[in-house]
RNA sequence: GGCGGCGUACCCAAGUGGCUAAGGGAGAGGUCUGCAAAACCUCCAUUCAGCGGUUCGAAUCCGCUCGCCGCCUCCA
């Protein structure tokens, strides 16, 4: 099998992926922040990371996967100033934080679930873990971690308390050289000319809050050696990443926007405290942009949501295929007629699926099948080629087609392992009993077409299809199936 | 001002020095078919924003020009 690799934010190149203990893989990505449906752009991340974890399972690996979600914490100005997102709307509501957060992650559990992305299991509440472990967990239950880890950036020198609040001593760490790494920017380049409000407490301009105090407007309030407040917004990435998978993680995921701020700082915090690298992989994703071009974000507004997809008559999964459509690290041009596109081949996949017979399900593979996997393996592990990748899995359903030949279903399934298109629910939603009533009209309709009364056999295709039903036409007789587009 | 990226057919999009510029969708024609659906076959970029250069050879490297976008502030 063709090693594995992955372009790393770190060095700008694509490399061979190691992961520290093989075959063990730590991957940390980025969560939501639950204040607001996560959009289609939003989705295209998680989207991302879900593939790479498929595909590293694909590869042998043994994926452990943590995803933090925000429910605290970020501001609408900057790091240190403004109001918290998630209190925003509360108050806009009416309603606490945690019940805000609570709807929203609901929300998001759905949504994932309708784009089959495997979300981690909700974190219970053990304190220390050692093996890494896979979690979906939330900032703030996890806030002890966070001040543990603010005393040993404390205790290392690289963080002083003020009135304000505990601060990262950037200009210190810019003394150990280790600025700049992901972004390839100075600091004195980041803010040049740049209007930035800060805190009087601040040494520096560049220094950023890891726990906020005094700031008594805030519903959100934990007690801390330096007095209640709270954390600030990337130290939850760094303690909890940690917490469950160790200090150093080997890959670190989120959007392209994080790199120069939010990862950037996560690498200072987190390596000065422990003194070992943070993470080996940083893996970024690009945006999904809309149909100017322009990047869909959530302060600009407007964003098509995955309930806006099923208005659109498209089944989320088809959105799936459709980002498979473009790597991982291009712009993607959101469309109706590429998601139109990815439609059909979504129903391409499928009724080739549905009419796999229970023998050839059981049966072996034909020999023929062996070099898809192997070239659908090879695209996977060249940076997460999923274009190609897809490209490979319609040429063998094409294949098989053309020879006539079924035997392919554990080559599929497969493959599926990586698209996620759910092919054997719907292999056999297709085999599934059907209602007596749906065969009985069924039957008749085989009647009326036996006795060429067309125009009956028609009325009673629409009637099957207005009842959810779809019939066709084979040799001899008729199939049915579930309709597709719901 | 600084940093980064993009421009490949009607649409989405691979490809970053050398076999015929992947693949999908749309479109056209055909096979099959009572019709429909599905499937299959054929066609569909002498050309990669433009110009110039390097090279035996460039969509791919270099320079310039034009157009577009992201980040530097919460953002996938």
């Amino acid at each position: 099998m063709k090693p594995f690799s992955i372009f790393n934010t770190l060095s700008r190149k694509v490399e061979r992926f190691e992961p520290l203990k093989p075959p063990t893989v730590t991957l940390y990505s980025c969560g939501p922040t639950v204040y607001l449906p996560q959009h289609l752009g939003n989705m295209r991340a998680y989207l991302f990371v879900d593939t790479l974890k498929r595909a590293l399972r694909f590869h042998g690996y043994d994926v452990r996967h943590v995803m933090n979600i925000t429910d605290v914490g970020h501001m609408t100005s900057d790091e240190d100033a403004g109001e918290d997102k998630v209190e925003k709307t509360a108050r806009a509501e009416g309603k606490s934080p945690r019940e805000v957060a609570d709807f929203y992650i609901a929300q998001f559990k759905r949504d994932c679930a309708a784009l089959n992305i495997e979300l981690p299991p909700d974190a219970d509440s053990t304190d220390h873990v050692s093996p890494p472990q896979s979690v979906l967990c939330r900032a703030t239950e996890n806030i002890g971690a966070m001040i543990a880890l603010i005393e040993r950036i404390i205790a290392h020198g690289y963080a002083y308390v003020a009135a304000s609040g505990v601060y990262f001593d950037v200009e210190k760490w810019r003394g150990a050289a280790r600025v700049g790494r992901l972004s390839r920017q100075s600091l004195d380049e980041q803010h040049a000319g740049q209007r930035l409000e800060h805190s009087p407490d601040k040494k520096s301009p560049h220094d950023f809050a890891l726990w906020v105090l005094n700031q008594p407007g805030h519903l959100m309030q934990w007690d801390s050696p330096w007095g209640r407040g709270y954390p600030g917004w990337h130290i939850e990435c760094s303690a909890m990443s940690m917490k469950y998978l160790g200090e150093t993680l080997d890959i670190h995921t989120g959007g392209l926007d994080h790199i120069p701020i939010h990862h950037e700082n996560e690498i200072a915090q987190s390596e000065s405290a422990t003194g070992h690298p943070f993470a080996r992989y940083f893996v970024h994703n690009a945006f999904l942009v809309g149909m100017e071009g322009a990047k869909i974000s959530k302060s600009a507004g407007k964003f098509p949501l995955v309930a806006d997809l099923v208005a659109q008559g498209v089944d989320p999964l088809a959105f799936r295929l459709f980002c498979f459509g473009a790597k991982y690290r291009s712009e993607l041009v959101f469309s109706l007629d590429a998601l139109r596109a990815a439609q059909t081949n979504l129903n391409y996949f499928s009724e080739f699926a549905s009419n796999v017979p229970d023998e050839a399900v059981a049966g072996p593979d034909s020999e023929w099948t062996a070099g898809y996997l192997e070239r659908f393996s090879a695209e996977l592990a060249d940076d997460l080629n999923t274009p190609r990748a897809l490209a490979v899995a319609l040429e063998l359903v094409h294949e098989a087609y053309t020879r006539n030949d079924k035997s392919i279903w554990s080559a599929l399934h497969k493959l599926d392992s990586v698209l996620g298109l759910k092919l054997d629910e719907r292999r056999l939603a297709a085999h599934a009993q059907f209602p007596a009533e749906i065969l009985e009209l069924q039957k008749k309709r085989d009647q009326a077409r036996a006795e060429r009364d067309f125009n009956r056999a028609d009325a009673l295709r629409k009637e099957l299809f207005s009842r959810g039903y779809e019939v066709k036409d084979i040799p001899g007789g008729s199939t049915i199936a579930p309709r597709r587009n719901p």
